[in-house]
DNA sequence: CGGCTACGG
């Protein structure tokens, strides 16, 4: 049994501030009253504290093009802020949309405001997302993601269908806001320009932190609504901690031991092995306590964990017994959990990071940012008044930076920079981004694009080519849409269809680590030494044979919902080829078309086996390991495409595809031969 | 030789 040789683990913390999610000391703020959920609707929308603020909020809104709105979850300006402008008179020649960063999140929303206005979902209220549109001629208010619009908007950059765009959960600065930040600026300017209806913008942001949009958005004026959060004690560690993992573990147990056994305890964690590792420990160590401590369930959270699994962080203990859950950030954002007391913050998360130099992105375990941080302590005081147990010291805190890097700054930008030209934006390397990426970025981004066919210089610009074109009908990342508009001539287009879908969704493959044995047992009838993408494919041909039969599914470890998902995309991308007028033909048995196809549309990420046995990319002659999830993970292929790489405790490539030489070569002569010693097999 | 933050089209 791990025990812990340390003194009382409180006495390691002291006390920080408390913390209000709001700033009172704001003007125009209003003040929360408690919601009673037993009322009618109508009053219960009377109650939410943005109601309060509607005459001066229409009052404002009917004047403004740009307005930035604060206001915590809770304060009901997503669901009312479309209704209010609706009921108004506002917008009335168009639709309003409203958009979201999640799926989940525009979908309920769009089902509460239908409710609210007594109207069934798809008439006056709907929503858009990939796979589902819910709307109708009659929709109003029209809730979607993010990405959704953008993808409308290559096909009207001006949206002119649209007379309000609600940007919501802004401060999340997700990739798709943020090119959407762009678009709507865009698209406003123009309007006015060509005297056609005008765009409103209205930006909607939970933290205070709205400078730049305000900035952004042509000094637009910033309202202030009051949320309900809860006040949170705030406690650091006194000193510093080497090994935050025995620093939360020491934590679960304090508070396990001193507080109220129906006050539950969420633990922020990077990723789903350590998440597993400290459930086993908590477990072990519940056992073995005196009984005076009451029992413990563990509960681990992570967006790779099936979805009957990801419900237990909603059921409540039995009686008497605590709840502690370990999470991913999932828990930050997209998860909320009632009943959460205590949070224990580990300061550290994983996040993507991006090497220019490279083009590479890389999952590192990093520190948080402050705002990571509150929003944090932020989960424990959604009902109630709550404690947010930080494993840092009040002047670790203070260094952290002040914002999480927007995403657009760390990630490969070649399908946002081809997603913008397809808009038709004239002058792609200066787009207007409201927290700009790197030159470096946007250039890496453009080479990729160049290397790929997508894009062209003349006359110093950088345009569309036709392929380009034709690339950005897909919606997939560039060097995959590249890859399927190759398949034909590799005769192998079904194929690469499939394979393409499989690596769309999250895996399809199940690797329960209890039972390793079976899986491999079960799974080794599809490997081959060709590498994971046929493998993927001889797994999906015989789905597909025993069409999709759940049992075959349970006995092969296979992800049947995501399954599913795959069978969507096809169909998505399938659709697209038919009016792209591309053959569809398959190469049955003759796989090696389809690993001559992806060397072809990703000879990108091409590594070579050396004299010593490692890998070195090719690109940039960092050295690359083999994943152990690989099916080549045993094998030493000579050459191998991979489709990402992972950085965790080395540069793992993640997907691999063996590949020959002659073909990397074949796609691109001048490439290899101006920047590479690729050495002939 | 040994392991997979979170979203989205």
């Amino acid at each position: 049994m791990p025990h812990d040789p340390d003194p009382p683990p409180a006495k390691k913390f002291k006390p920080g501030s408390v913390f209000f999610r709001i700033d009172k000391n704001k003007p125009g703020m209003l003040l929360p009253r408690k919601a009673n959920v037993t009322t009618p609707i109508e009053v219960q929308r009377k109650q939410l504290p943005i109601y309060q603020a509607k005459p001066q909020l229409l009052n404002q809104l009917r004047q403004l093009h740009n307005a930035v709105l604060i206001g915590e979850t809770g304060s009901g300006k997503t669901t009312q802020i479309p209704q209010y402008l609706y009921e108004a008179g506002i917008g009335r020649q168009g639709i309003i949309a409203i958009t979201q960063p999640r799926r989940v999140a525009a979908i309920s929303l769009a089902g509460r405001v239908a409710e609210e206005k007594r109207t069934q979902l798809g008439k006056l209220v709907g929503y858009t997302v990939r796979f589902e549109d819910v709307t109708s001629s009659e929709t109003k208010l029209k809730f979607m993601t993010d990405g959704m619009l953008l993808r409308e908007a290559i096909g009207d950059p001006l949206l002119l269908r649209y007379t309000v765009v609600v940007l919501d959960e802004a401060h999340e600065r997700t990739v798709h806001t943020d090119v959407l930040f762009g678009v709507v600026k865009t698209a406003q300017r123009r309007r006015k320009e060509l005297n056609k209806i005008p765009l409103k913008v209205i930006v909607m942001s939970a933290t205070m932190d709205v400078d730049l949009f305000s900035e952004y958005f042509n000094k637009s004026p910033v309202l202030y609504l009051e949320g309900r959060q809860h006040p949170i004690q705030i406690y650091y560690t006194k000193q510093s901690q080497s090994d935050y993992l025995q620093a939360a573990l020491v934590s679960i147990f304090q508070i396990h031991q001193e507080a109220p056994p129906s006050h539950d305890i969420l633990v922020f964690m990077t990723g789903q092995e350590e998440i597993e590792a400290l459930a086993r420990t908590c477990r072990d160590i519940a056992k073995h306590l005196p009984d005076s401590c009451g029992p413990m369930v563990v509960v681990p959270l992570y967006a790779a964990l099936p979805p009957a699994l990801q419900l237990r962080v909603f059921l409540s203990a039995p009686k008497g017994c605590r709840k502690v859950i370990l999470s991913t950030n999932i828990a930050e954002t997209s998860v909320t959990i009632s009943g959460i007391k205590y949070v224990i913050d580990t300061g550290m998360v994983k996040a993507k990071r991006f090497n220019p130099d490279s083009g590479l992105e890389v999952l590192a375990v990093q520190r948080i940012s402050k705002a990571q941080a509150w929003q944090r302590a932020g989960r424990a005081g959604r009902e109630d008044s709550g404690f947010c147990y930080r494993l840092y010291t009040e002047q670790e805190f203070d260094n952290l930076i002040p914002m999480t890097v927007p995403e657009i700054q760390r990630c490969n930008l070649a399908g946002v920079m081809l997603q913008l030209m397809a808009l038709g934006i004239p002058d792609v390397m200066n787009f207007d981004f409201m927290s700009k990426p790197s030159p470096e970025a946007v250039r890496s981004a453009v080479e990729h694009l160049e290397l790929l066919g997508a894009v062209e210089r003349k006359e110093g610009q950088v345009v569309l080519t036709a392929l380009g074109k034709k690339m950005a009908s897909f919606p997939l990342e560039p060097r995959y849409a590249k890859t399927i508009l190759l398949s034909p001539d590799y005769s192998c287009s079904e194929e690469v269809l499939s394979i393409v879908s499989l690596l769309s969704v999250d895996t399809v493959l199940f690797n329960p680590p209890a039972r390793r044995e079976e899986v491999l047992a079960a799974r080794k009838k599809f490997c081959t030494s060709e590498g994971d993408h046929i493998t993927l494919l001889n797994i999906y041909r015989a789905f597909k044979k025993v069409s999709g039969n759940k049992e075959w599914c349970r006995e092969n470890f296979v992800n049947s919902r995501n399954m599913g998902l795959v069978k969507d995309v096809q169909a998505q991308l399938r659709e697209i080829c038919l009016k792209l007028n591309l053959k569809l033909v398959s190469c049955g048995a003759e796989t090696g078309n389809v690993r001559r196809c992806l060397a072809h549309g990703m000879f990108v990420n091409a590594a070579e086996l050396q004299p010593d046995g490692s890998y070195l990319a090719l690109d940039t002659h960092q050295p690359v390991a083999i994943h152990p999830s690989s099916v080549l993970f045993h094998g030493k292929p000579a050459y191998v495409v991979f489709n990402e790489l992972l950085h965790t405790s080395r540069c793992y490539m993640r997907d691999l595809c063996l590949v020959d030489a002659d073909w990397l070569l074949d796609a691109a002569p001048d490439y290899f031969g101006r920047k590479l010693h690729l050495t002939k097999s």
